[in-house]
DNA sequence: GCGACAG
DNA sequence: ATCTTGTCGC
């Protein structure tokens, strides 16, 4: 038998499919979906993270008018912001937007492009919240766990938990705290005199890392240039048109 | 009970 | 998320 105790984290694409092929994580109704939170939550581990040399992107873009939606990854290089690798996917959304239960909705069709990547970025950088949530268990949380990954959530307005005011300049940052006084993320201002985004911990990462990892990857615009890449690429992609069977996946290689 | 509420 | 014009500023 091989992957004894000493084995390697899954490759992506297996950690991928095990995650969408357990039913038991994907309920239909609100009650369960908590329930599934609860369950995964004692698994979040913050811990210091080095040596972060590709950093996939991740967001989701819905159709104007239309219930379809396209799920988008990008992989750059840390250190030249160049992009790697980006693949696509369509779908529909099968759970609906309900705030904190975020992951059930958009989850599915990124996992569905996560695995056919052929790169394994260092870490994952998605457009919502990890512990800065209601149950502390956000979605960068989720896809932490689930692909035991680590994980940054980025969201650009507050959802739970409140911070004083921060100074003007880019790198000025508070810590947002819960009711309970806990540190859930920080606000961190990007760009001099423009709002801040929220940064919380999403699996296998700290806060510290995670802000001077936000930083680097933000020296221009107000969002992390993976997150950027991945918007983008979102909503100019095409959409499949299941009626007539998928369009297929759309794989993408830098020029 | 009511409002607010990541994308 | 998405629908939307111009405008101020670097």
């Amino acid at each position: 038998m091989s992957g004894g105790a000493t084995a390697a984290p899954a490759p992506l694409r297996a950690a991928c499919d095990a995650a969408l092929a357990d039913p038991l994580l994907w309920p239909q109704d609100a009650g369960s979906a908590m329930g599934v939170q609860d369950r995964l939550r004692p698994a979040v581990r913050t811990e210091p993270l080095a040596a972060v040399r590709t950093v996939a992107g991740l967001d989701v873009g819905y159709a104007p008018g239309d219930d379809r939606l396209v799920a988008a990854v990008v992989v750059l290089d840390t250190a030249t912001l160049s992009t790697v690798e980006s693949v696509t996917e369509t779908g529909r959304p099968e759970f609906p937007y309900v705030p904190g239960l975020f992951a059930f909705r958009e989850l599915p069709p990124l996992l569905r492009a996560l695995r056919r990547l052929d790169s394994e970025p260092d870490l994952l950088v998605c457009d919502g919240f990890g512990r800065a949530h209601p149950r502390r268990f956000g979605l960068a949380c989720h896809l932490g766990v689930l692909l035991d990954r680590p994980v940054l959530g980025v969201a650009k307005s507050p959802f739970v938990g409140s911070h004083g005011p921060l100074d003007r300049s880019r790198g000025a940052w508070s810590p947002l705290r819960a009711d309970d006084g806990a540190e859930v993320g920080r606000a961190l201002r990007t760009r001099d005199g423009v709002k801040p985004v929220y940064v919380s911990v999403g699996h296998r990462v700290d806060l510290d890392t995670g802000c001077d990892l936000v930083l680097r990857l933000s020296p221009r615009y107000r969002q992390p240039e993976p997150i950027r890449a991945a918007d983008r690429l979102s909503r100019s992609s095409p959409i499949g048109d299941d009626r007539n069977g998928p369009k297929g996946p759309q794989r993408h290689q830098p020029a």
